[in-house]
DNA sequence: CCAGGATCAGCAGCCAGCCCGACACGCTCG
DNA sequence: CGAGCGTGTCGGGCTGGCTGCTGATCCTGG
């Protein structure tokens, strides 16, 4: 954290108002455009790429920007003054972050530490281009809403895993959310798209290194997961899900 | 949670179009209508007031409508098979809840329990009718994102509350959140407008009855919070906020 | 391409925080 | 006035955090 540069490479502004002619994922209708067709026509708008491990934005900087994660990972986390570091959310692709820019009139400054997990691709733009193109779209507004609100059912979930008591029942119930958010299937069962270290993992579900150490260890043993270079393959997470004490 | 019923008192609705005469609380304009104003203007919107205690959905009822909270807690929760019960959130007054009903054109069912912890006042609107409105006006849009922000925001507060390790850190933590979200000032401090039981509060931030009562025991011991009929009172917030170990 | 440093993973022993179960008392509301 | 809920307390037992160390792996810069 000490160190952490701003790793910013903006490659491209789009011209306002021009319309990309990117098709759109797998919606039929031909005056569908999503979200991310939509922030990128934005005036100021622009496309970024970071690398792992680079800082995004710092807690207590200036909220200017909207961000829609395109590829890769985000992670937002609390500091505080102990140096212990707290992941608040590890955000997947299509997900929309520093939308508190938008709350109010007024400006406000960042209150997390947002930065790149892996390799990040992202575009983003001014909270006041948004603002101005809700109003005069209001189909914006809604795929916003959209986004925000998958958002809120993603923080939820966390909210869950984290009321778990054993700490065994919370890395699976955390396992299991990070299947849903960057799973992928394989022909052995679904491996985590993500390279984990132990200690990633206890500062998302407030617990040690030591402990993610052993609790891993214990449903390696136990056939449930495999973990080849930091990523993770959970061969059947129906099975997984039984141990919740 | 067994035998518990519905406990709706629909006692208005608002025809259609018809804009309230409400003064909105302290913006300056004369065309600024709050979130309140609009939801109660919808067509099928309702004011409803339900009784402390009383369910207003279970998890697997049909979502279809928007709830806007004008007065009172309401607490949304996780039911698991165990009869253990999460609290996932507990949320106060203006807050915006129900929302996942605009998430996806199709339909799509609860998954939490929603009860009301005090006596509550909502007003309340189908979805559809959310959808439609956005579309015909986008500062609408608007104002629906603004709550969902700072539904977000708070979430993630919860979270950060619910990461410290220790049980005495997590119970300060959820006191100040609350009385950030129910406090209310006095001559000797701020008090926490809700009447918590012990009970209550182990199921918020996933500890034990028993284990609140002794912390609860120690924090009053200290000379920090005061409680009197179940309703805490936090002599200085800045000073409990030194408790974090 | 290699060397060195930094990060990560795994193990063991110690100890405390907290869960569990049980019980007694007081308040409140029907 | 009684029943039920909420509060306060005690001990026993175990989970899981802490310290200290070693070997493996990754990354970076010369």
């Amino acid at each position: 954290m000490v160190g952490a540069t701003r790793g910013f490479s903006r490659y491209s502004s789009t011209p306002s108002g021009g319309v990309p002619a990117v098709a759109s994922a797998n919606t039929t209708g031909p005056a569908a455009p999503t979200l991310l067709e939509v922030i990128r026509g934005l005036a100021g708008s622009s496309v970024e790429t970071i690398e792992r491990g680079k800082t995004i934005f710092f807690p207590g900087d200036p909220a200017e920007r909207v961000y829609l994660l395109r590829r890769g990972a985000v992670r937002l986390s609390r500091v505080y003054e102990s140096g212990e570091e707290i992941t608040v959310a590890l955000l997947r692709e299509n997900s929309l972050f520093g939308v508190l820019s938008l709350l109010t009139g007024q400006r406000s400054d960042r209150f997390y530490h947002a930065i790149a997990f892996t390799r990040v691709e992202m575009v983003t733009a001014p909270a006041t281009s948004v603002r101005r193109a809700i109003e005069q779209d209001a189909s914006v507004g809604l795929l916003l809403l959209q986004g925000l609100s998958s958002r809120i059912l993603q923080t939820e979930t966390m909210i869950e895993t984290l009321t778990h008591r054993d700490m065994s029942s919370r890395l699976v119930s955390f396992l299991l959310v990070l299947c849903r958010d960057f799973g992928v299937p394989g022909n052995e069962g679904i491996t985590i798209d993500l390279r984990l270290s132990h200690q990633a993992i206890a500062e998302a579900i407030g617990s040690t290194r030591v402990t993610i150490t052993r609790l891993l260890g214990d449903l390696r043993n136990d056939g449930l997961v495999q973990i080849d270079r930091k990523k993770i393959t959970v061969f059947d997470p129906i099975a997984l899900a039984k141990r919740f004490s």
